[in-house]
RNA sequence: GCCCGCGUAGCUCAGCCUGGAUAGAGCACUAGCCUUCUAAGUUAGGGGUCGCAGGUUCAAAUCCUGUCGUGGGCGCCA
């Protein structure tokens, strides 16, 4: 579409701009009586030292003179040329290519592997809002990735080895209590954990982890309880969210591999002995002091991240290592891929911390788990489900359990998920409870509404095979038609900027659009049904792929 | 103190990478639309000096500098 413009202008500038510049300069208008294609001319003014307008309808008549068939008009406002596409043309390319299953997808990614670090939750530790947007967005992004060809490998890297396990084996010596531990693990971990992280218990805390480290038969067991605890807890999560891992690690697994890498930083000369421990001193490039070993001999975070990403280089071969985790560990990863390079370690350019921002509470300050300060996402699932659940119950329809349950689970899906992607990901949200119990306007459900509501107008169709007549196009069937002609565009962004959000942001708008067609429009018993049928079929095609991507599952019916 | 973000409508956010035509949504508020394909919808309206000040440019919410406000990070947490 764009290419048949490009052409037209290529032609009649006769080499006065480049191809690719004359498609740097083509935009979209902002209003469909504008056209589809708008040419802006002050870039060509400045070099032939021409007024703007002149040389728009200079250009206008030349065009006009050239006119390929699907192109039915240019028209000169202010300095640009704005082109419009012949409908019909572009009625039976969008109807033709939009209805088929795997529109926008590529192969630009075959033969690359991208592993992905995401969700990453801490053991004994809640679920938090941090980890759930890790595990959405980097569970979007692995499905972006996918759709272009790209084969991913989603590693959960549990947050399952550290000092913090010192502490709560301090907490459970103390005040364990095997009947609370029974029946809300997650809840008396964190109560114990609490408890202990206090001045008078930091060198006990430490000693424990020491112990761990070596290998103490009675903290490992211990250790390996509150692990398995944590993660069956976990498991509800993901599986209401519907995501799987190809992998589940953790720290834990570097324990006895962290020596080599220690060794060879020791050799290339980069570890230096500061106040009694052993460090990479990067301040010189503004990047601080990397602590690779405490000065009780045991590990740091550092030191298990950086085995770790070599460990899966040479088990992976990637071809890019994507960490999605929260952007207050900017530096850490700076710091990591930096000491990696240094280590010789070339990969180290393939890997990228695609950061997100903080949830924040409603003083605009961050969740602080050390201090017991937390929002329990499980409880948070469990509450939009309930409501999903009443507002479905209280619109009447007479469901089985069974659907009933389906129906409220993707709602309160799409709620979350949706939720949370619609905003850029590096930014900071304030987190409101609220959001994710509100199913009007910009939200999940409301993409969900959409879809179903064409769905159902499918359903109630009786004769399907009427051949496809395209007359005058309305204003809304022009948008729409528009509008899914830009569906690969915004995937190739998406991907290329590592941001799920402009596919959300693309799904409402195109869920508006549909909107707004649905009501100006009859369908079934129209003189333009079987188009107007056939256009339905390609948003509903494209919403459900999209929102796909997203990892949002649509409802038939609502 | 140093480093990195952010500041757009009463509130919550898009738009900024890659500068262009009257700055967009949702919520809240006001007034309409269900005898027709699902009203979790839709139509219309009020509400903005895009923090402030400079600079670059034919053109700045968008790029640069400064400044104020705010959040995060900065050797023995992860």
């Amino acid at each position: 579409m764009k290419d048949i413009v490009v052409n037209v202008l290529e032609k009649v500038l006769s080499g006065k701009l480049k191809k690719g510049e004359i498609e740097k300069f083509l935009e979209v208008p902002p209003q469909q009586e504008m056209g589809d294609f708008a040419f802006p001319c002050f870039a060509l003014a400045k070099i032939e030292k021409k007024n703007p307008l002149a040389i728009a309808t200079d250009l206008s008549e030349k065009i006009r003179k050239n006119l390929p068939k699907e192109i039915s008009g240019v028209e000169v406002k202010s300095a640009y040329v704005n082109f419009f596409i012949d409908k019909k043309f572009l009625a039976e390319k969008v109807l033709k290519e939009a209805t088929k299953k795997g529109y926008g997808s590529s192969k630009e990614g075959n033969g690359k592997k991208i592993v992905i670090d995401l969700s990453s939750p801490n053991i004994a530790k809640p679920f938090g809002i941090g980890h759930l947007r890790s595990t959405i967005i980097g569970g979007s992004i692995s499905n972006i990735a996918s759709y272009l060809g790209y084969k991913t490998v989603k590693i959960n890297y549990l947050g399952d080895w550290g000092t913090q396990f010192g502490k709560l084996i301090v907490g459970y010596n103390n005040w364990g209590d095997e009947k609370k531990l029974k029946d809300n693990p997650i809840a008396h971990l964190l109560e114990l954990y609490v408890r202990a992280n206090d001045e008078q218990y930091e060198q006990a805390a430490r000693d424990e982890f020491r112990k761990l480290e070596e290998g103490d038969k009675k903290n490992l067991a211990l250790w390996k309880k509150f692990r398995d605890l944590s993660l069956k807890d976990f498991n509800e999560i993901y599986e209401f969210l519907g995501v799987k891992f190809d992998v589940i690690s953790g720290e834990s697994l570097y324990n006895d591999k962290m020596g080599p890498v220690v060794n060879k930083l020791e050799k290339k000369g980069l570890l230096k002995e500061s106040e009694g421990a052993m460090v990479v001193d990067l301040d010189k490039e503004g990047l601080g002091v990397v602590l690779i070993k405490k000065n009780d001999g045991t590990s740091l975070y550092a030191t298990r991240d950086l085995t770790a990403a070599i460990d899966r280089f040479e088990k992976y071969k990637f071809n890019r290592m994507i960490y999605e985790v929260g952007q207050e560990q900017k530096l850490h990863f700076k710091q990591v891929f930096r000491v990696l390079k240094l280590l010789g370690y070339d990969f180290s350019d393939d890997c990228v911390h695609v950061a997100h921002g903080l949830y924040l509470g409603e003083d605009g300050k961050k969740f602080a788990t050390r201090k017991g300060k937390t929002v329990m996402m499980k409880e948070v699932i469990k509450e939009t489900y309930e409501i999903a659940k009443k507002n479905l119950l209280s619109r009447e329809a007479k469901l089985s359990d069974l659907d009933l349950d389906h129906r409220a689970h993707s709602i309160a899906l799409s709620a979350i998920i949706y939720g949370d992607l619609k905003n850029y990901r590096e930014n900071d949200v304030v987190f409101d409870i609220d959001k994710f119990l509100e199913f009007e306007g910009n939200t999940g459900p409301y993409l969900l509404y959409a879809y179903a509501r064409a769905s159902s107008i499918l359903r109630k169709v009786k004769s399907k095979k009427q051949k496809v007549e395209i007359f005058d196009l309305s204003p809304q069937e022009t948008a729409l038609l528009t509008k899914l002609q830009n569906f690969p565009n915004v995937v190739k962004s998406a991907y290329d900027q590592l941001a799920p959000n402009l596919i959300a942001n693309y799904s409402y708008e195109l869920a508006q659009i549909f909107n707004e067609f649905y009501h100006a429009h009859p369908v079934i018993g129209s003189k333009e049904e079987a188009f107007r049928l056939k256009l339905i079929d390609a948003f509903r095609n494209v919403l459900k792929t999209g929102l796909g991507l997203l990892g949002i599952d649509v409802l038939e019916e609502m």
